[in-house]
DNA sequence: TCAATACAAAACACAGTGTTCTGTTTCTTG
DNA sequence: CAAGAAACAGAACACTGTGTTTTGTATTGA
């Protein structure tokens, strides 16, 4: 990849996390961010075809590293015991924190869609296993969206509130957990 | 209030609620909707300052109907009895349950946060009371967080997934709560 | 009946998007 | 190092949708 590209790349997606610190994604304008970033009309849009393709790349960014090193030591997890979820679950909630300045700003309106169907698909991927070993006698399919909004609102919330560690965040999840 | 304002007013309802059917809220334009309403654009807006006006209309005319009589049995309501909280939430149910035709194409996007404002406003003061008579070591505005997501994003898990009934919902609801 | 007002139709300014053009600079490869 | 390729800047453009304004008509309630 050319160093020209990598550089306006970055620099787009500063801006862009930047602006996020000010104003809501629906607020902030293609216009912001090339000025912000610098760079001119055309080259933003050679980048990425939308703003909305803008905020794809960004989420997968953040997952890839949030939910990375969970899942290549999927094999090695064994939820029935709950050290191993409890531990996962603080993960997440630590890498999310690095982002937890800007992550306001994504969560309302058409991003908050965006943001949430990558977050909610990892999610699932990772509490199906927890679903399978549940004792509630309600449906899976039912207990699965359970679990998954419940975490995501919480994580929502906690962005909007942040006055609890990630482990205390953890605690709270846990107890609620249906096993 | 003049016969035409009604005669108008219930021609955008309809014919927005009817847009909503095929669309989502997003995708919607005022021009769309005067075509169906077969009224002029300066009628619209002598109406509505805004689309997002219109919705804010629509929302509190839902949930006025929803939300109504409950409250008004305020009083008489004891939640340490399991079963006026059940049969609160079975009420909540059937009523949004007359508006399933039309819900999906407003949970979603901006027109979600919107909806979703009244019915949890309304949700954080039903659960309340709820809440103060939890065993839960979580505190209170944790848990408060959790139960009205927790039930809003499992009203909109079911109009997108309508294969259980009210009662069911409500069972599979009632299973999780920390109490 | 008559004044008020709800309404229709069309034109308008405005903001934001995404495209297209013409050059210029920078990188990479032979 | 030279030459072609690719990234870039800047400006103008068409397009869509919003909300406003203007002018004139039809309906209502007193």
């Amino acid at each position: 990849m050319d160093r020209r590209q990598k550089k306006t790349r970055r620099a787009i997606f500063a801006a862009f996390t930047d602006l996020l610190k000010e104003e809501s994604y629906a607020k902030i304008t293609v216009q912001q961010i090339i000025d912000r970033a610098d760079i001119g009309r055309t080259t933003f849009y050679s980048h990425f075809e939308t703003k909305d393709e803008l905020l794809n790349a960004l989420c997968t960014d953040i997952f890839e590293h949030v939910f990375s090193e969970e899942l290549s030591k999927e094999k090695t997890h064994d939820f029935s015991r709950v050290h191993d979820i409890k531990s996962q679950i603080t993960h997440i909630l630590y890498h999310l924190q690095e982002h937890m300045d800007y992550l306001p700003g994504i969560l309302s309106g058409e991003s908050e869609d965006i943001f949430m169907g990558y977050f909610k698909n990892h999610l699932q991927q990772l509490f199906t296993k927890v679903i399978s070993l549940s004792s509630a006698s309600a449906p899976e399919d039912y207990l699965l969206n359970h679990m998954v909004c419940d975490f995501a609102e919480t994580v929502k919330w906690w962005t909007k509130n942040q006055s609890y560690s990630p482990e205390e965040i953890c605690g709270f999840f846990y107890e609620t957990i249906p096993v």
